[in-house]
DNA sequence: GCCGAATGTTTCGCACAGCAAATTTCAGCC
DNA sequence: GGCTGAAATTTGCTGTGCGAAACATTCGGC
């Protein structure tokens, strides 16, 4: 700690904690109307979103970006392909990925569905000066890689 | 905006939502993973803590506090009494409502997670300086308002 | 003191999310 | 060919989450 002041620095940060929640479940709860809106759920709203800008992916590789397990996505992807929303393809080259793919309709959803997961938290940012902006993404960096660090002597703990 | 500094603003913002993504889902996930090896989810330690800090509560109270509707919280909370973590007490002063209050054996398992929700978010916080985390403070309340604002205006919008 | 509105909670029905374990199909290797 | 591991699915289960309706209670007005 470079500076040591003991203030009421734990106020602080318990009120950015209650801030940065504010600020997610909010963020959250606009998205799920925004998707349903349109008929959507949030991970499918995310799903659809993601593929409009990916193309195609296989199954796993979508379960890692949104960070679900294979079993999750297999669920959502088959209501999706139930709506006609997207469709599955087995790979040639490995017949045992299956490509999940946006359809017309799927591609037509994505592009009326102009806004983008936290969209009202971007749009928010914007009320930032370019300094605020700058000084902020270096702070949340900082604090990025400090979990980062946490999470790893987490797991190397538990792989004792 | 004090300084107009247009350079890759925009980059910045998506930078930040990136960050501020992955610093919330990985803070859940791993609430999550400490929650489950107490044989409680997410949201159930949550309320644990929050009836640890401030003692009983009224059922709606809770709802506010962990912004989900009545209807979940009934479904939570009845799970919770089934495990013999809470119980329900109605009011004398006002018989409609309920007081939520943890059992022993529920103080209990709050005194042994020690960890808060958000924990680790909070721990990494600690890394910044006393000035970092006032700004940052200052900054994302500054955000806070604006989506409050964001948010007001579609509700009217929808009001129509 | 009564009535209608407001408040707090629960019930019900529903759909989705999410996981783990077991299973199937396939690829690559020896 | 047989083995191992990867990709996806199936199955079974639990919890989350919501809205609508029901219910009890309280409150405000008259």
């Amino acid at each position: 700690m470079k500076t040591p002041l003991p203030t009421d620095l734990k106020g602080d940060l318990d009120a950015i904690v209650e801030a940065f929640l504010y600020l997610y479940t909010e963020s959250r709860r606009l998205t799920k109307e925004i998707a349903a809106r349109h008929g959507l759920t949030g991970p499918q709203l995310t799903v659809v979103k993601m593929l409009e800008a990916l193309g195609e992916l296989p199954l796993s590789r979508l379960s890692e970006k949104i960070r679900a397990q294979n079993s999750t996505v297999t669920g959502i992807v088959d209501r999706m392909e139930r709506e006609g929303l997207v469709t599955r393809a087995r790979s040639a080259a490995d017949r045992r990925v299956v490509h999940i793919r946006l359809t017309e309709k799927g591609a037509a959803l994505a592009r009326e569905v102009q806004v983008e997961p936290m969209d009202i938290f971007r749009e928010a940012l914007e009320a930032l000066t370019a300094e605020e902006a700058r000084t902020l993404l270096r702070t949340l960096r900082k604090v990025a890689r400090r979990v980062e660090m946490l999470v790893e002597a987490a797991t190397e703990a538990e792989a004792k």
